[in-house]
DNA sequence: ATATTTTTTTAGACAAGCCTAAAAATTATG
DNA sequence: CATAATTTTTAGGCTTGTCTAAAAAAATAT
């Protein structure tokens, strides 16, 4: 049973991996982690020595088939407790992430099991994020990035890739939540921000804002 | 803000002092934490030095208010998420213990208000243990032990002092469950066990299983 | 009242995880 | 391609929380 510490690393892991789960520098997950390098050089020796990532050294890591099992089943109970939080306990949005954060360590398969049961088995959690299932897999998406969208396309919003409260509170600020539809009216060539309509009203969102709203083609 | 180590040495302290408060000895920490007297003398150094207990050398520890508040805390946490996990999660009373002692030290004040709200603001748990309120303190009860019964007096099961699944899955196999009925029909003085009427059935009950079972006098 | 047993504390060691500082390997640059 | 810059690893140290073994204090028994 791997440690919370070990935990964080295989999520950090995994999400510096991406889909197509390419190799990942210490580096990256020590800024990830907020940690040091050298604190990320021992833990890396660790969990390859317990066979959950790929390491060699110089040369950057990658999961194990079992350590990406592991990582997506802490994904898993991360995401259907941030459903729980905001659909049960009336949290917002952006209050959920440090209370999943420490939820997600909690030990025990049948609880899991019961939770997405009472759930309802969910598939996306309030951020727009899919959810995993039991097996490991994930519900697919032709979700893109909005700063993607071509001129005077429609689409709505079905996820966020940012977790930050202060990201997310922007985002109510300008009456963006999941579900919203929007026009693109404007792309601006030199710093590729775009301008946005949503109901009837125009909004101007910076490339990094756009980059982290997912939205599907209408 | 303590480790989840010094919570659970607050929560012994705390489950050992009784509600008297009175001094607890290090190997009675030890033995309840199943841990080397050593390492608890340690930790009483550290929780003296945080305040948190009350510790002359060789003459056992009690908790100050601030140590008694916190572990109150835990236990009000512990015993919101066993409400939780046996109404909402459909977990039997014997399941609960080993995720509530997880769930426990989960560290969010908005969390556990807003649960003990969606829970309504429960009194007792599924062992029927009072739960404090946000204040700390907890509902009254005038149980007593069913050991203290007296001959031929009715009782109802409020609730049961042991948490091991071993204890309450006999209980389960006795028909002995929170709000159950019973008659006292025997008294043995050689082994103090008594003989009880539940449904007009006669079961036969050791001092150590008596001495657990907590009943209102009818 | 002294000797024995039990309890408690201290001393020293160890694993997990982190750190800083220095060394080694890799990558980038002129 | 040789040197500089960056990245990564190693070496050594620190804290937390545990342990064993030994010493000290307290309790018990003779």
């Amino acid at each position: 049973m791997p440690s919370q510490a070990e935990e964080n690393y295989l999520k950090a892991i995994f999400k510096l991996s991406g889909k197509e789960q390419i190799s990942v520098s210490t580096n990256a997950i020590a800024e990830e982690l907020e940690t040091k390098a050298s604190s990320v050089s021992d833990m890396v020796k660790k969990l390859s020595e317990k066979k959950l990532i790929n390491y060699v050294k110089y040369q950057g890591v990658s999961l194990t088939s079992n350590g990406l099992s592991l990582a997506v089943h802490i994904v898993r109970k991360h995401r259907l407790w941030e459903v729980f939080l905001v659909n049960h306990l009336n949290f917002k949005w952006d209050e959920v992430h440090d209370i999943a954060e420490q939820l997600e360590h909690i030990q025990s398969p049948e609880l899991v099991a019961r939770l997405d049961s009472f759930l309802e088995h969910p598939n996306y959690d309030p951020h727009g994020d899919p959810i995993p299932n039991a097996k490991g897999e994930f519900p697919k998406s032709t979700a893109i990035p909005l700063s993607e969208l071509s001129l005077s396309s429609k689409g709505k919003v079905v996820a966020v890739e940012m977790d930050e409260p202060s990201f997310l509170k922007y985002l109510d600020k300008l009456n963006i939540s999941i579900g919203t539809q929007l026009a693109v009216l404007e792309l601006n060539d030199f710093d590729n921000s775009i301008d946005i309509k949503i109901d009837n009203v125009q909004k101007h969102i910076s490339l990094d804002v756009a980059k982290n709203i997912l939205v599907c083609v209408l």
